[in-house]
DNA sequence: TGGTCTCTCCACCTTTTGGCTGATACGGCC
DNA sequence: GGCCGTATCAGCCAAAAGGTGGAGAGACCA
């Protein structure tokens, strides 16, 4: 039996000591080390060099999980991270996935499934909550609703009730090619407002 | 020194032994009970009466928070029960505190926090992070803010992405009074565009 | 090399929204 | 009886948003 090392990321204390003696109960998995952001994560993640990375998205302050991701990936693309938060928002799945996590858990899973993805991913297996799966499925079966990364930076903006003068302002674009990715990003979204875009927009991707 | 037992409920696992295994920490701490949903809330408050409820609003399923506290209140006034969860929403607050909350904690608050809201809260001490402190301080000093019944349902039918037109249609009102509640609307919640009225609305009221 | 995708920009036109001023009516409240 | 808050409606005008159709540049890929 080889033991499994990991290192625990997340801003919430509570939710690392839960995490910790959840998988203290495995003989073959040990936590090495914790971070509370993601450059707290990349010092530990060197200095313990984990089998396994555990790690929640949303982090209070500084890097985002996805930065974080990407930079553990390029600097030792041996290990494995597994993300493990609250939400399934379709916007930060696509983009774990495509910064290199290997699983994608939420938080109310069961033990026994957090100690298989943990188990799975040192062998390059990807694990990922049930509802992940199903709105991966999803994405992959309606390209249409992908968003390109300059539409989905727009989308952003515009949840935060921007002005198509604001917009191009803000991302030093014309207001003309505004009104041309947000024609885009309506007919991708199968809506006909921008109201209703953001709507669909904060709900569905969980922004908030 | 007396002993204070203590019953948490939360639907994830990890955060339920978390605060386990920091309320074990304190001497005087005692956790005598644990439920993943409002029900379970009852019947382990029933069974083992304890001194204070730690309970999160968000339930995956079944009796959400706010329900369960209303109803633990009701069979049991002596009991406090304090709100330990993820968002500092002016919705979930206020109405948390109608329900008869003790406090409200962030699940990011420091251990010490957490400590002293649970001891304060048997002696009826209410205690809140300051977040939502700050908050409900707003909703208190700002009763401009306080949408008349009629705003607030043109609020929520525009929070579906409706023009003036239809929600003019769906209210049995002309157009031109949906525009004038519009304007009332922008100027309580101190904002310009609809698009931002939305934003606000969904983000702040937790709609979703 | 040709096709496709993405991002950028433009002009013209219609519809929608928002700002402003003003009005009527109903119900409490002091 | 006046005052205030709420809800209803109107017209006018400027600004913003949305629809249509087109186009060029750069990247990537077969």
């Amino acid at each position: 039996m080889t033991t499994i090392s990991v290192v625990l990321v997340d801003d919430h204390t509570v939710v690392r000591s839960g995490l910790k003696a959840l998988l203290g109960t495995q003989a073959d998995l040990v936590v090495v080390g914790e971070a509370s952001s993601g450059e707290e994560a990349l010092v530990a993640a060197a200095q313990h060099s984990p089998g396994v990375v555990l790690m929640d998205l949303a982090m209070g302050a500084g890097m985002d999980g996805i930065e974080a991701i990407k930079q553990l990936r390029q600097r030792n693309p041996k290990q494995a991270v597994i993300v493990f938060t609250t939400y399934d928002s379709d916007a930060d799945i696509v983009r774990a996935v495509d910064a290199g996590a290997m699983g994608y858990l939420l938080k109310d899973a069961a033990p026994e499934e957090i100690f298989a993805a943990v188990r799975g991913a040192v062998q390059g297996k990807s694990v990922m909550s049930a509802p992940v799966a199903s709105r991966l499925f999803q994405q992959l079966r309606n390209p249409d609703e992908i968003l390109t990364p300059r539409e989905a930076e727009l989308l952003s903006l515009l949840t935060e009730g921007l002005s198509n003068r604001d917009l191009g302002k803000r991302l030093f674009i014309s207001e003309a090619t505004v009104k041309t990715h947000l024609a885009h990003i309506y007919a991708k979204l199968g809506v006909e407002t921008r109201a209703a875009a953001i709507a669909t927009a904060i709900r569905r991707e969980g922004m908030r």
